[in-house]
DNA sequence: AATCTATTGTCTCAATTTGTGACAATATTA
DNA sequence: TAATATTGTCACAAATTGAGACAATAGATT
């Protein structure tokens, strides 16, 4: 894992540590397992606190690129596809009492002690998607796990985290037709059920078999491969994979 | 005009002005003069130099308050429809002898002096719908001038503003058909024609009368008013207005 | 007062897209 | 060999959109 994810121990400032006071970044990463839309959440030990994967950005370094290094020492992953969906300024969410608890709980910080992560943040929403199958999440410097949750069961987020999953997911919904969603949420190789039943779950609701294959055919974004046997007892759909 | 949209001079550190370090937004102001989409950019003396209308964000206030207030500022506005569309934060953006010009050249810096203004800013693009006839822009304390400019006949903007443009343009164009619009950007009552003409400048091409006008209609969200007289020798349309 | 002109509101019919179901073609099990 | 579940494709109805026609009409021209 990155040493800079998140800032050192006992640094007080943001220039102290590299990075820009005051801004940060929130991921909502998807994965799709082969039925349910998931995302990864982060929770924090003795707090039974869970939040988004997030971040701050370094001085030198662009909002995109902080972004991606936080995908990266979380998944491994590079060349992630991202999307930046909202920007979240409320005063509702600056509650520096939470933050205190979950660095007080892993030792970040003394009691009483000022700290810049106390102050108040404006945080950029990202989403990301990504090939549920490639990855095991590792948890960062300040929590102490990340796991998929199906995006229906998730458990109770800090502070606007849950407003910001929502917001992510209706504008994922709103692209779903426009970004070759599929693409980043698949294999290279699917069967053409596999990828309705992605456009079933973002979209939330069941997609009639035969128009779905016609439009999408239609588009001529896919070729077409082998069949797939799966020594099910009927007929073996084709493989498909996206055109470049 | 009020004294809080650009922090007073010689007040050196964030802290000390009471704005949030790092953080900025600039605001797309759209209006429709009847035949052409506008935008509002300010102008800065002896600089040559044009960007769009921007602020900070105080410590104890919203994000969206923020843009509102400078909103207020520049048109008198209030309740004006608001929507984000993107947050930019590339390295590339970031030029503080720009800013250090125009501060330079209004006497808001002294030469060789520091100034939490010349730190790097992430900024969030808004953009604004606007009764085009009900404002007489005003500058702020850094600009000398407010202006609307056709969308395709724009200045030279500093540093990434133009794409600011194009982004928020391509928002609005994706938006068209979601929010309204043209409850925005036209008077109480108009013409068919005339909201057809907001989605002709919008979308940047020719719409076919009939088709719009049976999907407007359709939308059962006009209500019919009078015949509008304009002493024009044809037939007089009728007036239209959107239902609550 | 009759005619002319530009624009509006509405209608019609063709073209396209979508909804809905049917059906034959499998790959395996029974 | 028959039964079963799923797939690929077609056919037809329903809905939407494209494209033009046409009468109505407010004022200008004669």
């Amino acid at each position: 894992m990155s040493e800079n994810t998140i800032p050192s121990k006992y640094v007080k400032t943001a220039k102290e540590s590299g990075f820009l006071a005051h801004i940060a970044y929130d991921s909502v990463i998807f994965g799709f397992d082969g039925s349910t839309l998931k995302i990864l959440i982060s929770g924090y030990s003795n707090t039974k606190l869970f939040a988004l994967p997030g971040g701050f950005v370094k001085e030198n370094e662009s909002l995109d690129d902080a972004v991606r290094r936080g995908l990266y020492d979380r998944t491994g992953l590079e060349n992630i596809y991202l999307e930046q969906f909202h920007t979240f300024g409320s005063l509702e969410r600056y509650i520096p009492a939470t933050i205190e608890k979950i660095m007080l709980s892993n030792g970040h910080l003394k009691a009483g002690e000022n700290h810049w992560l106390l102050e108040r943040f404006i945080s950029v929403g990202y989403y990301a998607l990504i090939n549920f199958n490639e990855v095991k999440p590792k948890p960062d410097e300040l929590s102490d796990s990340c796991e998929w949750y199906p995006i229906n069961e998730l458990p109770p987020l800090m502070l606007d985290h849950h407003e910001m999953v929502q917001k992510a997911l209706e504008t994922l919904r709103g692209n779903i037709n426009k970004k070759l969603v599929g693409a980043n949420l698949l294999p290279e190789k699917f069967t053409m059920k596999q990828y309705q039943q992605v456009y079933e779950a973002i979209l939330g609701e069941n997609i009639r078999r035969t128009t779905f294959q016609r439009q999408i055919l239609g588009l001529e974004i896919l070729k077409r491969h082998e069949k797939q046997f799966l020594g099910k007892s009927h007929k073996a759909p084709f493989l498909y994979s996206f055109i470049k």
